[in-house]
DNA sequence: CTGATAATGAACCGACGGGTTAATTAGGTC
DNA sequence: GACCTAATTAACCCGTCGGTTCATTATCAG
């Protein structure tokens, strides 16, 4: 029937092994922060044992910087499925916006990886190369975008392809990030369906108004 | 000389060595996190032992409570001391913008509290009373804001306070939170001087745009 | 079949760190 | 000065949890 590229047969495999704990391992790291996860409680969850963790990925920061490399690849991957390409530069943004604002909510457990990383510092990203490129397309479509609008007149040329990812970023993660103690102070209305249409179109709104030519100023 | 209130005098002062492992404490929570700050390394940056800690907080738990909930004291009356009220709505929005910018970067420990108590889903902050006037404090100030904005015709009459507290805390607390992933993903040039001046300025310019009256749409 | 190696299981270890016990001192009160 | 309580110290306790040891089984190459 079928042949494994590397003739690993039935039972005894190492790479959905792997698969697994990387799977678990991110929802319980997505949780509760790097000191708080226990490595038992990610192996309970799994198919196999603790010391099968510690066998697969040696100890338990190598597993913690392994599960945030899949989890950027699995996020930025996500994010290139996104076509623009036909779309006039006002409308490209504005569902540039959009889809970045669904995306960040679509994946609660990576935008908490990243808060747990950024409370350390960014430490354990330091290393990982490969990111670099993915994170300048991700600047690049925008670089496109902003390019063609001041083309064709419609945007001002005076706008910074980083500072507006940052804005967009910022709204989208914050949403995200912070929503336990935003809601906790001013209420969970935001946070209702009708509480995050009304932010997604204010988000790109705002976005969208910055970026056109001299409405006003 | 002086006399204290309550005629506790020299040595043996129990508020001052409150104060200072409440002040101890802040630093270590917001830069370690709950889990791996410990107590003996908080004691130890005090002018009092591990037995003193517990002894005035009882466990780690509470000491963690008391350290947010004195940040958020501290923080929201920082924010008081700012004055709007003789200026008109579209300077004072704009000032509004650039002082939270500031304040958060100016207060990077209580973002990284915040980023913390986040994490843990808002689980301690949920017995805090006193925060709801505060916060309400807050969304008032936008309230007058668009309320004479709108009276003079100046801003638009759909602008949601709640939801433009929302977007100026996103950029102002992203800002400081996230500094160290989006450095690494994208370089530091937003966080040098030159840099946190154009995102302020976008900041303040994107709020303010948003809330005029139909410039375009 | 045989030997080698990769994968797995069970039981164990040790230190780290939150929290405590018990005894001591300082300060206030009358 | 006698007494009481609040504040402080030193030493200890013990559960938890990251990581390991060692023995066992599965798979594959020849």
């Amino acid at each position: 029937m079928e042949d494994q590229p590397k003739s690993r047969r039935w039972k005894q495999n190492p790479e959905a092994v792997r698969a697994d704990i990387l799977r678990v391992a991110q929802a319980e790291f997505a949780r509760n922060g790097l000191s708080r996860t226990r490595i038992e409680d990610i192996a309970a969850r799994t198919k196999t044992s603790k010391r099968m963790v510690f066998y697969y990925f040696g100890d338990k920061e190598s597993l913690y910087q392994a599960v945030l490399e899949a989890a950027y690849a699995g996020v930025r991957a996500g994010e290139a499925e996104l076509d623009l390409e036909d779309l006039p530069p006002d409308q490209a943004l504005r569902r540039l916006v959009e889809f970045t604002f669904d995306h960040h909510r679509d994946n609660p457990d990576f935008i908490r990886l990243v808060m747990v990383e950024n409370i350390h510092g960014g430490s354990h990203m330091r290393q990982m190369e490969q990111l670099a490129e993915q994170n300048l397309a991700a600047i690049r479509v925008l670089e496109r975008i902003c390019e063609a609008g001041r083309a064709s007149g419609l945007f001002r040329d005076d706008i910074s392809p980083l500072a507006l990812h940052w804005r967009i970023s910022a709204m989208s993660f914050f949403n995200v990030s912070n929503r336990a103690t935003f809601a906790l102070n001013f209420g969970d209305s935001l946070f209702d369906e009708a509480g995050q249409a009304l932010l997604r179109e204010e988000a790109a709104r705002s976005i969208l108004l910055s970026v056109l030519r001299a409405p006003l100023d």
